[in-house]
DNA sequence: GTGAAAGCGCTAACAG
DNA sequence: CTGTTAGCGCTTTCAC
């Protein structure tokens, strides 16, 4: 009846909290006591206790405590990569915070495939992480989700209308208005904005969707509605939707361009897109700040160093995680706790990429 | 006697095995061989078992099985966060390759601290993770494994002296003597070195340490072999130490390059220090290129498109990263299996940051 | 202050 | 082909 279960998780021979108390000459439940200080321990069995377990080089094995427990200190990261700059600063921003409130990080990474974040999600829950981060490449259609969740979960970035739970984001409605209006101010009349666009299984969407990403939603819509609001027209051929990697979006922005009634001023809705509307304006020998203004969602590192110096929607993405995080933890330790939804506004940063446009 | 523990880890009232067992009108057991497909079971019960478990929603709970199994089937990732580009594409790359091959990722980062890798490791080896992967921020004194260590670990990107484990690696040396011998070629005969410096508990480490870092220690051996090779002065005022942020690495810059005698040509050591390199040309009106040529450590999508477009070591860092993943399963599964260690090379980007001196 | 024992959810050896 | 049962390592109630 004798059972060939490998001892420990993982870990063959390590020492056991049973190893610790047989050293110690104690029962398992008072060594348990003296390491977890808990309960009550004669101050010398506890000090006993505490030498087996040094001697012995003792760590509590967190796989059978999170059994026992019924929670394990971890969260899942569900990310769709959207952008290296965002996922690099999001990313960071939450692991660190997670680390500091006690929590370890479980990172997948979906590549914007909404397939593959049902299955992210579904592995996470089944590991019983205790929450969920989610940047999510669908607005709706959440079905890998019970509603309310299992576990407290929060959107970042991206909001989902099918599931009641906290979403961080920033406005990207009125920072796209701005931007038209910035453009405006300039004397711009052909304002046109490059997007990306969200698979599910590979397979592309329109950004007219009810799954199309809601940040993305919401700069098409700031777009129009700021193009509306200055009398101009909402041209559909100056709405560009590239693909991730930068030579396709190249190719997209060259596309744009060098159509004879090209837009004289440019909105691209992530970091990598601006690059590769710059990348696309070297090409076509054009001037950024003369023949083509231009702005770029997200600063970097390199958009003030570049010339002439980018301006950029900053968007505080480091902040976004860490707030997404803590909002988690306090769902996951305030039990019934439900934060309100938060959404940060993002500030324009201008430089030297947008001027009047050439002759106009 | 009725203990209260809650019912599963995290996510009270999910369906357990005995309820999909129930539902079935079997035993556990058989229940269990349905689901997981082994052992023999009639194909009506295992029809039935299948529904019962449909219906329920039944996933397994990892955490239980991973308790049984002695595995996790997860990898933990310690990375020290050396630069922006280096993180973000190492550790997109292990994600992926991870989840490819059925292991998730815990990830936890450093901040080039010693005292936190040692923190961050104990943690992963209690939750029992089946291998790691350290971008370790000192090249010795790993007390915080036994040799040989618990489970299969791969140090990525820098070595670790002191441990019995495979390492993956570029030839940083050869790099670094390779853009010494372009420079001089150019004709320059003075050339600085702009490096990062880590911290072992907040303190800082000199280069001679032994603790310091394999990479930055082979880059400053590249250096200096490299201007000795060509019979070149290796002056210490042209080695710089600057720290992380932007701000502090480009005031280094800055005092490097204001000295009355200073370098004509300068190599950073990876690509943030680059930019605050740029940065710091554009405050002093140094002309890349002409005024100071420069060269960056790893490649990155503004490099090309800064003007002048930067000369860069190319290190290819997400097969890196992939590689690093993969001989880690091929020890955790392959039980004795010892991957070699291997050392990839950098390849030179020549673009328009190297030119001759001026007047020179 | 300490020990005995139950049980978290799962798998697998063994018996039938 | 199916059921019984032990046990992974831990915590905690209950009894002493």
């Amino acid at each position: 009846m004798t059972d060939q279960v490998p001892r420990s998780s993982g870990q063959a021979g390590a020492p056991r909290i049973t190893d610790v108390a047989a050293l110690a000459g104690v029962s398992r439940a008072t060594a348990a006591r003296a390491l977890g200080g808990y309960g009550s321990v004669s101050f010398d069995t506890s000090r006993r206790v505490q030498e087996a377990a040094v001697q012995l080089g003792y760590r509590s094995n967190e796989i059978a405590r999170a059994m026992r427990l019924g929670h394990t200190s971890t969260i899942g990261l569900v990310i769709a990569d959207i952008s290296g700059s965002f996922f690099y600063q999001a990313t960071l921003a939450i692991i660190r915070t997670a680390a500091r409130l006690g929590f370890q990080t479980l990172v997948l990474n979906t590549d914007e495939d909404f397939g593959a974040e049902r299955r992210a999600v579904r592995e996470l829950l089944d590991k019983r992480v205790d929450g969920l981060i989610i940047v999510t490449s669908a607005r709706t259609g959440h079905d890998y989700l019970t509603n309310p969740p299992p576990v407290p979960v929060v959107f970042l970035d991206r909001r989902a209308d099918d599931v009641d739970a906290c979403v961080v984001s920033t406005d990207d409605e009125s920072a796209a208005r701005e931007c038209v209006s910035l453009f405006t101010r300039h004397g711009h009349s052909r304002v046109g904005l490059l997007c990306n666009s969200s698979t599910v299984d590979g397979k592309r969407l329109p950004y007219t969707s009810p799954l199309a990403i809601s940040t993305m939603v919401g700069r098409v819509t700031g777009w129009m509605s700021g193009m509306k609001q200055a009398g101009l027209p909402v041209r559909s051929d100056w709405l560009v939707f590239a693909e991730d990697d930068h030579e396709s979006a190249k190719a997209s922005a060259i596309r744009l361009l060098s159509q004879r009634d090209r837009p004289s001023a440019l909105l691209a809705i992530n970091s990598e897109l601006a690059l590769a509307a710059i990348d696309a304006c070297h090409t076509l020998k054009l001037e950024i700040g003369s023949d083509i203004s231009l702005i770029g969602f997200d600063d970097t590192a390199w958009a003030p160093l570049i010339s002439p110096a980018l301006t950029v929607v900053s968007r505080p993405v480091y902040r976004l995680g860490a707030l997404a995080l803590e909002n988690l933890v306090l769902q996951i330790s305030g039990s019934q706790f439900r934060p309100e939804s938060v959404v940060l506004s993002a500030s324009l940063i201008e430089r030297a990429s947008v001027d009047a446009p050439r002759g106009g």
